[in-house]
DNA sequence: CGGAATTTTGAAACCTTTCAAATTGGGTGG
DNA sequence: CCACCCAATTTGAAAGGTTTCAAAATTCCG
């Protein structure tokens, strides 16, 4: 039992969790009873579909999942990336419809988001305001950057994230997107994130070698693009 | 005592909440009391600055406002765009910090924006759900579209904002953005964005004269670019 | 080991930006 | 009411970044 406890408290989930606010033991024993009731998707699952109703919330407890908008030729736009501890389709209004499609991007896990008491809620309202602000970061990504530059910030992104939730180790850490995926992410060609990821590693600024990228200088490229790290509360 | 309580009802600001959910007698006292307490801004007015704690929420009253990042080099990216009738700043968690900087883009009336009871946190909920969903779609426009898909894509999405609050005369409606602006949410430079808009107007789709848009066919637009109007709630 | 998915390469076409200058338009003061 | 000025729009030409298409090379997985 002890050990159980112990392993729990090391999810990354519940790590990030913890970062955004402090946990009480009732909103820690009421997540140890929804990762209980866990259910696992495989890669393309579609989580929720855009325009239809919302399913109860749902957290990540492993795997990385992406919302996104598609077009009718075929075509898709990833609008952020849901990591472990990030929290799917929480709602403050009745009745919701899904404003995207959210679709697994590796074998994913997925648990009830309890949401008893105010701790909790708490917690979910930091996490919300969190993904508001790398959804701005993406537009000014898109809207802003040049190739060379969205990938660099993107890849910062995770950086920054996957520390908050202890995916990362230093400076490296996994990515298990394609060349593709990423092009989707940044509003590329495949083949452009191609050249540019490669003039990156000859460059010297990162190496991504079997699905681990390391960033040699995370400060150096967040200073080169003017990136400060997200920050959405004063506390 | 009685007309003003009737010019009240038909303020822009007022008509939009009152769609987002049905207000109750509680509610427009509140939201009459806090037009009473309304401030006025100048174009170029930071009502909120990136980084800084946020104040307390506002309403739009009048005027136009946007969302936005800078870079160092003095270029910005709009991130939204924000209309009367929504809402500035409202939170769901302690000591919030604005992850994005307001500015005004004419001259602009806000007012405190009240949350006695239940209703009007369900119409700021509402009000919140809608603003996401645009930033979605900005995103989208962003990542998949061309320049004329885009500006097409953004005109559209003040058609539908504006209807929504009765500022919109049929398929025409006030636009008060200079084409370098209108660059800025596009993220495209001014001089493509007036390439774009001539042809637009040669074609046939928009008329822009004195500071009003005039789409001639919203709906053929919208299927030309694969467009649907954003809705957040089943009901 | 074989087959599918992913990464890589080349060259040409395309869209968009940049720079600089001309033109138009709107508002102000004389 | 006209002259003037500043802001906004428009124009041209060249440079630049990115996409597209098609095919080759490589890697991954069963």
């Amino acid at each position: 039992m002890l050990r159980r406890a112990l392993n729990f408290e090391e999810q990354p989930a519940i790590r990030r969790l913890r970062r955004l606010a402090p946990l009480d033991n009732g909103a820690l024993i009421a997540l140890e009873r929804a990762l209980g009731a866990a259910s696992r998707f495989g890669p393309r699952a579609e989580i929720q579909v855009e325009g239809e109703p919302m399913a109860e919330p749902r957290l990540v407890v492993s795997g990385w999942a992406a919302r996104a908008r598609m077009v009718s030729d075929g075509r898709q736009q990833y609008l952020s990336f849901l990591l472990p501890g990030d929290i799917i389709g929480w709602c403050y209004h009745p009745d919701p419809l899904a404003s995207s499609t959210v679709v697994a991007l590796t074998d994913l896990v997925l648990c009830p988001a309890p949401s008893d008491g105010p701790t909790l809620h708490q917690v979910y309202a930091m996490s919300r305001a969190y993904e508001e602000a790398y959804l701005l970061d993406q537009i000014a990504r898109l809207g802003l950057f040049h190739a060379s530059e969205r990938i660099t910030s993107l890849l910062l992104e995770f950086h920054e994230r996957l520390s908050l939730n202890g995916m990362a180790q230093g400076h490296t850490f996994a990515v298990p997107l394609t060349q593709e995926r990423l092009a989707d992410a940044t509003g590329l060609s495949t083949v452009h994130v191609n050249r540019v990821l490669q003039q990156a590693r000859r460059g010297g600024d990162l190496v991504w070698q079997h699905g681990r990228v390391t960033l040699n200088d995370p400060a150096g490229l967040a200073a080169r693009i003017g990136r400060a790290p997200v920050r959405v509360s004063r506390s």
